[in-house]
DNA sequence: CTACTTTTGTGCTCTAAAACATAATTATAG
DNA sequence: CTATAATTATGTTTTAGAGCACAAAAGTAG
């Protein structure tokens, strides 16, 4: 991957920079590759770079009590994540690990802070993108609490079409997902996550593949998630 | 209540600020307040004005499915709010409330944000709090959907002691809340909240007179918790 | 003081979802 | 290719917690 290519994809962090600045970050930056499944950082971790995804999908999650693990949030390129830690002066709170081969471009934290405090337009896109992820994080903790599975799964399912897109078909979701990822993302038991799929391919929702999933009818999908 | 006592009381705003930057905000800034139970903003209004709570107890929450509401998170003096879905470009995704009769300081949002672009302190402190914010957020959303009522409860009743300290005998709450915000709070229903209370009340783990609680076995409570 | 509303407390019932059990199918490794 | 493990599928049982009913207590208003 070329600097030209790359910061073409970097675009929100690069864009504000003065030339000077651009010349520290590429300087410093490295890019590394994840496989399938393997863990990019851990809870209890120090923060030390700014990730941005430039290929490949990523989650982010918490194991809790009782061996069940919540899905927090899913990475898309070329989105940032792994700064929030670092920026509260705490240790991971959450665990990131590759749904798929990724690539991963990294900037050490020491630095992004010294642009911050150089460049103001960078200080504001993190002010603008922390506050967006806490806005879904406040949704999210009343979907998951107070919807019924049903609800969950099918919001899952949208939430997953609008972040990852769909095949050429339209319908097929371009992400793969085992059922218990996808049990993982919807607060529900693997098995749940399976019968209620399967339920949902029943009433004609959806079809499913495998870990194809083709969304068939999206508006009562999205009145199942809003009712809830 | 005179400028200097205010500038006391919001100074992670106030201190990052030149003489000029602290002229303009004097300029512009008004206090408000709030009779007990009254709604400070409601979701889907837009944001004006980030808010600085000087004195009493507020609560930020959401109303979600089938009349349930769920308390997202609470305010103490003298913290900072509604200014999240401000940066997001957002309306507002919940509602906040004073649990008592409380004053609030307001600054207008435009102000803060031409204050942020000239001052980069201004800009450190929220993406800071965000930060913060957005990691609560995420612990809370395992805690919500993992644990048990009990291990709910007690983390509820925890987080009240460490929010809004105890009374002179070390022990009992500060902050009397109905047990429909108890229930609120810690995702369950009323009539769970009652009962798990007085289930403690029996273990000897607090005790209860009215909307009084104080905390005998704060160990337990917080294995309780912890073990969800 | 009396009437009315809200909050608290307790018992009982019901149900959504977890837990468990067991196949069948599909990957993965040697 | 075979053995082993992981994933998916389905049926059954169990249970945590919601839902409902009702009474007592405490606020609030007229």
């Amino acid at each position: 991957m070329t600097l030209n290519e790359i910061s073409e994809s970097i675009a929100e962090l690069w864009h504000p920079l003065s030339e000077e600045q651009r010349a520290l970050l590429a300087k410093e930056f490295t890019i590394q590759r994840f496989r399938k499944n393997e863990i990019i950082y851990c809870e209890g971790d120090r923060p030390t770079h700014i990730m941005c995804l430039l290929s490949g999908k990523v989650k982010i999650y918490k194991d809790g009590v009782g061996g069940r693990t919540q899905i927090i949030r899913m990475i898309k390129p070329v989105e940032y994540f792994a700064y929030r830690a670092y920026f509260a002066n705490e240790e991971y709170v959450t665990a990131a690990a590759a749904f798929e081969p990724s690539v991963i471009c990294m900037f050490p934290m020491n630095i992004i802070t010294k642009l911050i405090a150089e460049n103001n337009q960078l200080a504001q896109f993190f002010i603008k993108q922390l506050s967006i992820d806490l806005g879904i994080a406040d949704e999210r903790t009343v979907s998951l609490t107070q919807k019924h599975i049903r609800g969950r799964l099918a919001e899952a399912l949208l939430f997953l079409k609008e972040s990852y897109g769909v095949e050429e078909d339209e319908s097929t979701l371009s992400i793969y997902l085992s059922r218990e990822d996808l049990a993982n993302l919807s607060n529900m038991t693997t098995s749940n996550a399976i019968r209620t799929l399967s339920n949902f391919a029943t009433e004609k929702l959806i079809t499913i593949d495998g870990r194809k999933i083709k969304l068939i009818d999206e508006d009562r999908l999205r009145k199942i998630s809003k009712i809830g």
